[in-house]
RNA sequence: GCGGGCGUGGCGGAAUUGGUAGACGCGCUAGACUUAGGAUCUAGUGUCACACGACGUGGGGGUUCGAGUCCCUUCGCCCGCACCA
């Protein structure tokens, strides 16, 4: 790599200019602008309510050792442009930066070393802070948080309170406070006991024992989203995760489901984003239904999306884990359904998974009645069905579900079809009908009648069958119409030493009490023992002398021991933002509602549902509480692509450092062996080599070729592989700039060319909508255009240099101050005014026709821009070039466009 | 299986409501300058024929004066979710 502050321009004669010499000294001018940005604080916004605002917000990072990757830039240099673009067309912006310091790798190192987690925690902010900076973005920094620090955790721990102390209100589908909330007289009547535990069942926040994964490698429970598909955790990616009935703290986001879902649609987020939250919210409509059992005086409750398929019921399922299965299970079968009651249990929900494709299940030798053939139905346990949602039991239709006739047909039971698929393929009709095939689609009802009842939806549709049988239900008191979601309580308590401390109090007497306000923040306490116990107990246990309270009358209590996930910091930091300095509250309401909701919010698609459905949840929380005043924290959500890298492999596809990867003609080569590799993208690895340094490409090529080339690769929300030459492209156009524009010689005084005036605004008006709509690579291309416009030009005026630092200002800030800077200015670029586009250049009096012959074009033919179709019509077909396409054929229409096109129809 | 997205030169990628396909950049080729340098400038560069021209946006079909763009069909890739009754 050549040094690049070092001149590579030595000739002084270069074409078209004479000039004095002057280095591209990115390296020097670079630091100089970043340190009068911060000395100046440019970039500070207090809430004005005499401007428009913009609050646009980065996805704050998680301070690893490692240090920034490049992934992180490509969102904070989009946000940045579009910042800076908005301060200069006069909006006050709200840009902030901070840390989501929280998190495990920090805790792991103290483990291994003994240093706190603070001061590892510190040197990382300290190390992506400067870095950050080092790219000349244009944070306010004095609003700079990290949810580390006491002085803000205090506030998630009193939004926590606020959370212990709410309860859901169903009627009015909104959280109360807890005071507002109406005990039962029959709870009442039950004594002190019952009122509390009927508080506790209501709470948004309350500790239960719950069955809850607990992974033995990072020796903490995690929340169930927290384990992926293959039975790994997401965190540290073993597959050590095991169940286990813990006593925990649990969120009830499940109350706030139907407003979770309906929020997303007046949201302006990619769709895709939405779609995946509200799958995951899952959000289905059916009925529950009560089947009557045999020898029981109880009804057995199912939940169930398709009631009109009752008729259809041939067996029942319920899972493993229902309460009823022992009750439930006859004396012969007893053994029998013991052990796979056992077996189950046993299983760890991946191998449940892994082996879905085989149904297993016991039958419990009991039969419960179908409420409409009033036949024996036999009610089965298996394991496909889960315990956690409905009702944890099944009617099974195997002749209407796909599972149920998976089912039916490895136990031979009988499938019953009970609707015709008029409109299937005639073979698979005859199968469907015969019993032999799964039909879950529309069609009409048959065997679907019951006089004795008066019930009959024969004939009907899928739509209105299933309403007629609710109806039906309703009036005999069978069932209702019920909404199911798959969302579960949100498991929020790790056993871990660096998270928030729980602002919570177990008294001796079973009383729970959250700390008051005014006794907050419940800071950590130091210890030098970090490490979390097998038993799954939080090492703060061990403190005694902050794990033992006394209250003033003496009465003991113990400290609440977990500590929350690091999902409960970035709930809420957008808020913190707008007033982090503030110690008697967590925000001013009046700057809450200057500045909320967030106009703009980037960030990586890993945090589609997890931490945007919980940020969501709270925010909704605190806006039925009062204390925030949108119902949606985040108006436009946008998520940048990843950036990968190229990486090689063999033939037979084993992977290839690339520091043994040689390029010859086209050709990848290793270098050890000789053989012939693939190049392919990948995510960048250690163990590939394909790390690509931040600081070293800022090192070598300076801040504003990184940003530019980031901007540059490609659409911001796709994903795209680096490449080095890339880099260098956008530097090569960055040194072009510097040496036409910082040459005073080409820049002059008088009056601009029509040609320039005409390029120049054409990209004022490029790059102002492609800043509006995003496209940041477009935007570039467009000032690469103006560039070698000017080239070719050879003089400027000082009026469009200075016009074109002002729109390269946004995206290669150091360069367009330099510059700036160069024609005598004072003050900085950023705080100049957006240049106003003039239309008015841009008209032509004449347009160059592309003339088509049958949609080929053959020819171009410039014509006034204002001449009548008719015209242009007959100067097209008499030009001399057209006779070549008309001869011995015959014009059969001429379509003309005014300054589109001109298409002639020939035969 | 369900949901979302995507297929355009050697490569990254451009193309308002259907209206000149390949902007811009990389790479490559040639030339200029030269104390030969991986610097800079200028020109060229979709493919085949390299003259006329033909063919070209994953494949096939359709609508249209005109299709990368709209419709049908098919293949391939990426990302989520996945026994949620």
């Amino acid at each position: 790599m050549h040094h690049p502050t070092f001149s590579y321009f030595c000739g002084s004669n270069v074409k078209p200019f004479i000039f004095t010499r002057m280095d591209f000294n990115f390296s020097v001018y670079e630091k100089k602008w970043q340190q009068y940005w911060l000395d100046n604080k440019v970039f500070a916004s207090e809430a004005d309510t005499s401007k428009p605002k913009f609050y646009c917000l980065d996805m704050f990072p998680y301070p690893s050792g490692a240090g920034l990757h490049v992934g992180h830039p490509e969102g904070y240099t989009a946000t940045d442009i579009i910042c800076r673009y908005k301060r200069a067309k006069g909006f006050n912006v709200l840009h902030p930066m901070g840390w989501d310091a929280f998190g495990l790798p920090a805790e792991q190192y103290a483990i291994q070393t003994g240093t706190h987690p603070a001061i590892t925690t510190q040197k990382n902010c300290d190390t992506f802070r400067r870095q950050i900076q080092s790219l000349g973005l244009s944070y306010d920094w004095d609003r700079e948080i990290n949810t580390t620090d006491p002085a803000y955790f205090k506030w998630t721990q009193w939004i926590f309170i606020r959370l212990y102390n709410t309860w859901f209100d169903k009627e009015q589908q909104k959280g109360r406070p807890i005071d507002e909330l109406v005990i039962p007289s029959e709870i009442e009547e039950q004594g002190k006991d019952a009122v509390r535990g009927y508080i506790e069942s209501k709470r948004l926040a309350y500790y239960d024992n719950a069955q809850v994964w607990f992974c033995k490698h990072c020796k903490t429970v995690c929340a169930n989203e927290e384990v992926l598909n293959d039975g790994s955790h997401e965190k540290c990616g073993t597959k050590e995760v095991e169940r286990r009935f813990l006593k925990q703290w649990m969120l009830r986001i499940p109350h706030y489901a139907e407003r979770l879902i309906s929020g997303l649609d007046k949201l302006d987020w990619p769709e895709g984003v939405k779609d995946m939250q509200r799958n995951w919210i899952g959000k289905s409509t059916g009925a529950e239904v009560d089947f009557e059992v045999e020898g029981l005086d109880k009804k057995l409750r199912v939940y169930t999306t398709r009631p009109d398929t009752l008729f259809g019921a041939t067996y029942m399922v319920i899972s493993p884990e229902h309460s009823w299965v022992p009750e439930l299970t006859t004396n012969d079968k007893k053994s029998e359904v013991e052990a796979y009651v056992k077996d189950a249990a046993l299983k760890s929900d991946m191998d449940r998974t892994e082996l879905a494709k085989e149904k297993t299940g016991v039958f419990t030798g009991r039969h419960a009645i179908n409420p409409v053939t009033g036949k024996q139905i036999p009610i089965w346990v298996a394991d496909y069905v889960l315990m956690g949602y409905g009702t944890g039991a099944i009617m099974a239709v195997p002749a209407h579900d796909h599972r149920d006739f998976e089912f039916a047909k490895t136990f031979d039971i009988p499938v019953v079809c009970i609707l015709d698929p008029k409109n299937a393929e005639p073979e698979l009709r005859k199968k469907v009908l015969a019993g032999n095939a799964c039909w879950t689609d529309d069609g009409a009802y048959i065997n679907s009648e019951n006089p004795e009842l008066g019930l009959n939806i024969n004939g009907m549709s899928k739509k209105d069958g299933i309403q007629t049988v609710i109806n039906w239900l309703g009036e005999r008191n069978l069932g209702k119409a019920t909404v199911n979601y798959k969302i579960r309580d949100w498991l929020f308590s790790r056993q871990r030493y660096w998270g928030e401390p729980f602002p919570i109090i177990h008294w001796e007497d079973g009383e729970v009490t959250a700390v008051t306000d005014e006794n907050l923040p419940v800071e950590l306490p130091k210890t030098d023992k970090y490490q979390p116990s097998e038993s799954g107990e939080s090492p703060l246990a061990n403190v005694s002398e902050w794990l033992e309270v006394v209250d003033e009358n003496g009465r003991k209590g113990r400290r609440e021991t977990n500590t929350m996930p690091q999902w409960a910091g970035s709930c809420w930091y957008y808020l913190r933002y707008i007033d982090p300095k503030n110690d008697e509250e967590p925000f001013s309401k009046a700057k809450e509602n200057y500045w909320m909701p967030v106009d703009l919010y980037v960030g990586g698609a890993e945090h589609a549902v997890l931490h945007l459905l919980y940020s969501r949840f709270w925010h909704k929380v605190l806006f039925d509480l009062g204390i925030v005043s949108t119902d949606e924290p985040y108006q436009r959500l946008y998520n940048q692509g990843m950036i990968l890298a190229f990486a090689y492999e063999t033939a037979s596809g084993s992977k290839v450092p690339s520091d043994l990867v040689d390029e010859r003609d086209g050709k990848y080569i290793h270098t050890e062996t000789g053989e012939e590799l693939r190049q392919i993208v990948a995510k960048m690895s250690k163990s590939l080599k394909n790390v690509v340094n931040p600081d070293d490409v800022t090192a070598n090529y300076g801040a504003d070729s990184l940003r530019l080339y980031e901007m540059f690769m490609g659409p911001l929300d796709s994903t795209k592989p680096w490449t080095d030459t890339g880099v260098k492209g956008v530097y090569n156009f960055l040194k072009r700039v510097f040496y036409f524009f910082a040459d005073t010689n080409n820049i002059v005084e008088g009056d601009e060319s029509k040609e320039t005036l005409k390029a120049l605004h054409q990209t004022i008006k490029k790059v102002s909508d492609d800043i509006d709509d995003m496209k940041f690579n477009t935007a570039i291309s467009q000032m690469m255009i103006f560039t070698n416009h000017c080239y070719k030009a050879k003089k400027v005026t000082r009026d469009t240099a200075e016009t074109f630092a002002k729109v390269l200002a946004p995206f290669a800030p150091h360069l367009a101050e330099e510059l700036w800077s160069i024609y005598g200015n004072k003050k900085g670029v950023c705080l100049e005014a957006w240049p106003q586009f003039d239309a008015s250049y841009l008209v032509e009096d004449t347009f160059e026709y592309p003339v088509s012959f049958n949609g080929k074009m053959r020819f171009k033919l410039t014509l006034p821009a204002d001449m009548p179709k008719e015209e242009v019509e007959k100067t097209a077909i008499t030009n001399e070039l057209a006779s070549k396409w008309i001869e011995g054929k015959q014009i059969v229409k001429i379509i003309v466009v005014p300054k589109k096109i001109i298409n002639v129809v020939v035969k």
